[in-house]
DNA sequence: TGACAATATTAGAATATTATAATATACTAA
DNA sequence: TTAGTATATTATAATATTCTAATATTGTCA
């Protein structure tokens, strides 16, 4: 890891809808788009993106499991980054 | 805090150059700007922008000392998060 | 005071990010 | 196969970030 790989991990949680969801799937375990679509009140294509940006800088991973794709954070420096913050924000 | 607090001191960390700045305080304490742009190989105003951006984040604050003016982190949450990285990014 | 050293600010072009709207894909069940 | 559900992708306009070059400010010392 260099500074560029480093500072990459806290470009993906500096947007708040990213800090949101990554918050509460290290507090959940998982979540589905829907779920966080319904939790977060923002559109699914919205939700969608930022998935797929928390996804490029390897923070979360996605399980398809049949209709449903389960997310779940698959990152060690960025689960302990959030473990910085207050739980709250994740409820 | 809020969710918007927390995403600005990710923001301030995301960029190399402000990363490799704020590091490199919490491990040496304080530093000035000119020995910054010989340490990182930036240009003066680049550094002095970037310290901007941190400045105005709550990351970091100056202290004029005569003509010099040295820089400290002064942020918890910002050393916390900082702590999580390799040390060598800041030598 | 004037010259110099240290730092900050500004303007502008290039690039990146963000949100919205529309459309596409993948899977399931009838 | 068709309809429906879940998720992804694309295009685009608005906005923000980044870097460079030029200039301004602040303080020191002769």
């Amino acid at each position: 890891m260099n500074t560029e790989d480093y500072s990459e991990i806290f470009k993906a949680l500096s947007h708040p809808l990213r800090l949101k969801i990554a918050c509460g799937l290290l507090h959940k375990g998982k979540c589905n788009v829907n779920t966080m679509v319904e939790r977060l009140g923002e559109s699914q294509s919205l939700i969608s993106q930022h998935l797929n940006i928390l996804k490029k800088s390897g923070i979360i991973k996605g399980y398809r499991e049949g209709n449903v794709i389960w997310y779940k954070l698959e990152n060690e420096l960025a689960a302990k980054l959030l473990k910085n913050i207050e739980l709250k924000l994740c409820d």
